[in-house]
DNA sequence: GAAAATATTGAAAACGATTGCATAATCAGC
DNA sequence: GCTGATTATGCAATCGTTTTCAATATTTTC
């Protein structure tokens, strides 16, 4: 009474185990009419095949690693839905496991793929040791999400940072503002030297001079510090754009306990589009990224490379969004 | 040169293969001469358990299987944290897996399960029918997080929603409030039904009756919606408790944009204490929920059932801490 | 020093599925 | 009805580990 097996399928349908394995499988090379009576028997039994026994014989595992490291918070979950979603249809699980700072989690997630616990690898930024060394010794199906892997081979898919960023600046110079400032994000990560880098150029291409760079985190506290600094300062931007909407809610807030009104005394940008960011006061004027499409991109690329350890996958840089809101107006003087 | 296996390690060491396994799984049991000759030789060739090998033999997966279904944005990430430290730990791997509304996906679930690609599953709220049908055939590991599942054995781990909810009304009734309204989180889930009877056995106990219920969601929109009411109400109470902080938020924005000031006008509370809350203008007063904490412990009793299905396994309920900070003040007449 | 008890080890059979090779069945063509 | 090509199936090995049972080596006990 334990649960039906392949062989159990097999007596029941009076064929060979070998034949019914082919009739899951390949159902094309085998006789209609057994597989018919093979279809039945599974139907008849509930079969359903053993992971483990398939797993050990094929040497896969049918599950995709998805590596994340700090911040989880920051739009994590909605590409991890996209994730799920697509590695499901394709008939992958998804594992999770958060490698923060430990070293022998390092090693855990080289045995991990060497055994074929997974077939490939998702890592969300800043992984690089780690997989640097796991890269050396094997060639593992790898993608990055969101941020680039130095040095690495590693596709990536992300957002058009710089693309973005310039529309950002763009829209400030349009609404008439001269003396632009920038919160930025983690610079150790590509996104956050992305988006400063398109921040920089846009301003020169105008023939400007950034008024004012602060170098920050993706956080909210990154926020509220910059504006302390933004208080302090004798030269004012007119404009601030922050590097993700945490951070644009964090300035201003605390820019507006200290009186000062958001857009009317300065605009603010943010980053990401969060949920919250079309129900802030001011609304939020951001970048919309495409999150679910970066976890579905990113698991296409992933089964491309698994299917073909050795084909050459292009990055995938899809478009953000200006949303225009609330948080930016022309400048007060 | 394949990845190296048992045997391998054992023809090094000059010993069965047999004898290699016990050293790994009761070291205890093998001499400590061989121990170490056997130890050497795992060091040398750099063996690791194939897990295919090991959960087919021994029908079971080390993996914990996480369902999700709509709202994932709700601090999931943080409790997911947890979750995988706390399964990491104990050598368990956290696989995800979202089944929203899709009835293919149950059939999918139970057959996970059933074959053991997951030893128990943890779910977040809701999944109700699924897992009725599930648990019915089959004596399965599983815990609820934040949500109580109806009907269903299933021991849970929540936040102590009763008790949250009366501490954030006797706080507003200490601040000399006496209208008092609610709005609702999402009252199928047994945690906004919790919030609300909490909040309404509080009033009650001072003598007063609900000045305003309104019945919403657990997100931003909600908070938008509820304002909207609230502008409208002939009897304004002074102070609103929001069932979530993305309510609150909602809420307080969309009254700010109508020039309603924030405590002055009416006070404000929220429930999670998500990171932004601390750094909103005004802060918002609210629960903090042991997020971590709920995943850890969640884990906990998942792997107590694991180890024995029989178990009884009483439910968890960690208390929630008012954080009290500016949204929330005397009444203004 | 022999018998009995104990401590270590090995041989071999699972766990469930897939697949190369070989065989049996079917069919076309004459 | 026979040959050769084609199509369907079965046999048996294999993936890598664990564990029962039996056998051997080592102590202990009297």
């Amino acid at each position: 009474m334990s649960t039906p097996k392949l062989t159990d399928v097999a007596r029941l349908a009076g064929v060979s185990p070998a034949t019914v394995s082919r009739a899951i499988n390949q159902p094309a090379i085998v006789n209609a009419k057994t597989l018919e009576r093979i279809q039945q028997a599974i139907q008849q039994i509930g079969y359903e095949t053993n992971t483990a026994g398939r797993n050990l014989r094929l040497r896969r595992s049918d599950a995709l690693l998805v590596m994340i490291s700090d911040a989880p918070s920051r739009f994590f979950s909605q590409i991890l839905m996209g994730v799920e979603a697509e590695a499901s249809e394709a008939g992958y699980n998804v594992l999770v496991s958060n490698t923060q700072d430990n070293p022998e989690r390092g090693r855990r997630l080289y045995a991990s793929i060497q055994q074929s616990l997974a077939d490939g690898i998702l890592t969300f930024g800043g992984h690089n040791q780690e997989l640097g060394d796991l890269i050396k010794n094997h060639p593992i199906p790898i993608v990055g999400v969101n941020e680039h892997l130095e040095d690495l081979p590693v596709p990536v898919t992300t957002v058009n940072n710089l693309d973005a960023s310039r529309a950002i600046v763009r829209h400030l110079l349009e609404l008439g503002h001269r003396k632009i400032g920038h919160v930025t994000g983690t610079t150790t990560l590509s996104s956050g030297r992305d988006r400063l880098e398109g921040f920089l150029s846009e301003l020169q291409q105008a023939g400007l001079a950034p008024t004012w760079i602060c170098n920050k985190h993706y956080n909210v506290e990154s926020g509220r510090e910059a504006a302390e600094e933004w208080l302090h300062l004798t030269d004012r931007p007119t404009a601030v754009f922050c590097s993700c909407d945490e951070t644009a809610f964090g300035f201003i807030a605390a820019l507006q306990r200290k009186g000062i009104r958001v857009p009317a005394d300065v605009s603010v940008v943010g980053f990401d589009d969060i949920p919250l960011a079309d129900h802030y006061c001011p609304a939020l004027t951001t970048i919309r990224q495409p999150q679910r499409e970066l976890g579905v991109t990113a698991v296409r690329m992933l089964l491309e490379r698994i299917h073909d350890v050795e084909a050459d996958i292009p990055n995938q840089r899809l478009s953000g969004e200006l949303i225009v809101r609330e948080s930016t107006g022309p400048p007060a003087n």
